[in-house]
DNA sequence: AGCTATTGATAACG
DNA sequence: TCGTTATCAATAGCT
């Protein structure tokens, strides 16, 4: 509706984009007026333009209740069936993921531009701020933990032959410690760290058999244990 | 726009309202979707009917993220100074964090109760999300990186003292090493940790100080670096 | 910002 | 609910 037809497409011109950007919106937002209005329902319309500026319009008052309405009835309808709630939590993920990112990436950016600026206390402050941050990495540790057991499982069905295996060679591990134990260094504290308690007993014959397969896994699975 | 000209308020007639209601909803949507696409813009739209049935469109592949991005931006216009920014990510932070831990504990349970029933092909599936959500731990790792340089700054501006007395013992650490080599296997690998290259060369005056005042601290540090 | 030729949306009706 | 069409409203291109 114009002087020429055109394409649903990104408007390449800056400046024709912006008067098209002002009009179309200004008339969106009219048109969720007059809906609103003649069929007596509630329209909430968020529109940030490509720098970032807000515009908004919502039908009743305030747009807070609306949100609040919408993601009320957003769970209400999705819990129902068990197997489409891990794609539901997949994307989950991915959203707090970029947030996450976003969220970091503004505190690199603060911190690096004030952190020498800044009185002690107010590192301190920070300091108290990052350490609340951490403890999300608490929260990623149980992921690890509930990959371990997906790890216990598939290897319980796929590699009982080779779990065997690691036994009997564990038998043979005794005088095996003592050789390196006198010989090199860096092996010797790679088998205490097998003995020497830091992560849980149930471990124990895990390592050994990860040891043989998958020797990035242990060192991983290990590191991350002692940060807790 | 059609047969008549209408003025702008709530129809009275119910079958009318409601086709009214369809049509220029299509159209509404219709028009919000040619903004997004034509202005490069981010656009959100919420309808409920008058009867409470839910209509959404938005632009990015789900509406919370742009909720999200709404409810800072209205936060931010009101508090633009630097001091009440760092508040503004204190609570966001916080934020993440309840989002992080309910949708841990979800899956959690999900896996709990499904871990034993599934498929290998399913495992896999789920061992796949979950090395997703494993690649925030990496996003925390930046968070301590920061910690570390405000640990730096503070330690720079009230150890100064401290800090000589560690230079000065640190020339000492020579014969040291030597004699737990032979004598205790646990002490050796740490000593080991410390020499074998594991963690940066810029950190290798740190551990000497924090083995001092905060030996917790260096622990930590180290293994976090190994994850990487 | 305005203007206006055109296209697009839709009110009324079938 | 769905299609048709006469009308009105929105807006693309220009100034």
């Amino acid at each position: 509706m114009g002087r020429g037809k055109i394409v649903i497409r990104r408007i390449d011109n800056l400046t024709n984009r912006q008067v098209t950007f002002s009009k179309r919106r200004k008339g969106l937002i009219k048109k969720a007026k007059e809906l609103a209005i003649l069929c007596d329902a509630e329209v909430g319309l968020v529109i940030f333009s490509s720098t970032g500026k807000l515009y908004e319009y919502s039908s009743t008052c305030n747009m807070k209740s609306l949100i609040e309405r919408y993601k009320y009835k957003e769970e209400n309808q999705q819990l129902l069936n068990p197997e489409s709630e891990v794609k539901i939590w997949q994307r989950e993920t991915e959203i707090l993921r970029q947030q996450l990112e976003n969220l970091q990436e503004n505190h690199r950016q603060l911190l690096g531009e004030q952190l020498y600026g800044l009185s002690v206390k107010d590192l301190q402050d920070l300091e108290n701020q990052l350490e609340m941050s951490l403890q999300e990495q608490i929260l990623t540790d149980e992921i690890q933990e509930l990959k371990r057991k997906i790890q216990g499982n598939l290897i319980h069905r796929e590699n009982m032959e080779l779990y065997k295996v690691n036994l009997i060679r564990q038998e043979n591990m005794q005088p095996y410690k003592k050789v390196y134990g006198t010989t090199n260094v860096v092996a010797a504290s790679r088998n205490t760290f097998v003995t020497c308690g830091i992560h849980s007993e149930e471990d124990s014959s895990v390592p050994v058999h990860l040891q043989l397969s998958q020797p990035e896994q242990h060192t991983y699975e290990t590191s991350v244990r002692r940060t807790k």
